[in-house]
DNA sequence: GGACGCTAGATGCGTACGCATCTAATGTCC
DNA sequence: GGACATTAGATGCGTACGCATCTAGCGTCC
């Protein structure tokens, strides 16, 4: 079998799913929870984080977002205040990201959504 | 085996995997033959087809892409200069996309890209 | 301790996206 | 054949993205 056209095949069939359930997710999450993706993706980080404080970079290290994108997301959800910036006291670079009890009910929620899209739209 | 976590984990790694292998492949992309994934995935669904040239609609069929993303993607070919829009004949609201010489040869290039890409990402 | 490089995050800027709407052509029903 | 719904595709608008750059704090070497 030629080694391209499997490799094509493989990465058609993950792009054709990814757009699939991201699509349904993001209007779904928008939809039910005024959530991003992105910003649900991230709460969802800080949650199954035993500890639910971080740093940014470590958050940026288990997320697909460039740098850049995290930040202004985690912007997004101190505005919504699902989230909390503290400064680190060590060193005043770090940025500690910590979930509200807002934040943490709201990711609650939006699980089961979540749940719901996966188990529809997940083959 | 909890049904839920079975599931976000597939969804993680397809969110993963998609994220590595699209953010390299449109970087190289650009890099190397200054396209778009969008424009090149346009491209490449012309020249699979035997017949390359096809109605908007059947491009969005077979694409991940809205009515409206994939408009503009061919928009921005056609200025490029890589496909051309015909009307059809027979119902004037439709539109036929039809690859050029310059289309297809570009088209091949890129692909050699996209295969050491795969080749590389696509674990 | 002052200059210089480096790191953590924020921000300016340009771009592709989706949604809603618009335009123009087709089809339908009387 | 004229009014009305429908369809194909383009476009206005707002948003999240990545890249490059900026800012501020840290570390090092003299």
């Amino acid at each position: 079998m030629d080694p391209e056209e499997t490799l094509v095949e493989r990465w058609r069939s993950l792009l054709t799913s990814y757009n699939e359930v991201a699509g349904h997710l993001e209007r779904a999450l928008q939809e039910a929870h005024g959530l991003t993706l992105s910003e649900f993706e991230t709460l969802d980080r800080l949650v199954t984080q035993e500890c639910e404080k971080r740093r940014m970079q470590d958050l940026a290290d288990v997320m697909y977002l460039s740098q850049s994108a995290l930040s202004r997301t985690v912007g997004r959800l101190v505005t919504g205040g699902l989230v909390a910036r503290t400064h680190c006291e060590t060193d005043r670079r770090g940025v500690f990201v910590e979930l509200t009890d807002e934040g943490r009910s709201r990711h609650d929620e939006a699980r089961k959504t979540r749940l719901a899209v996966l188990a529809e739209h997940l083959k």
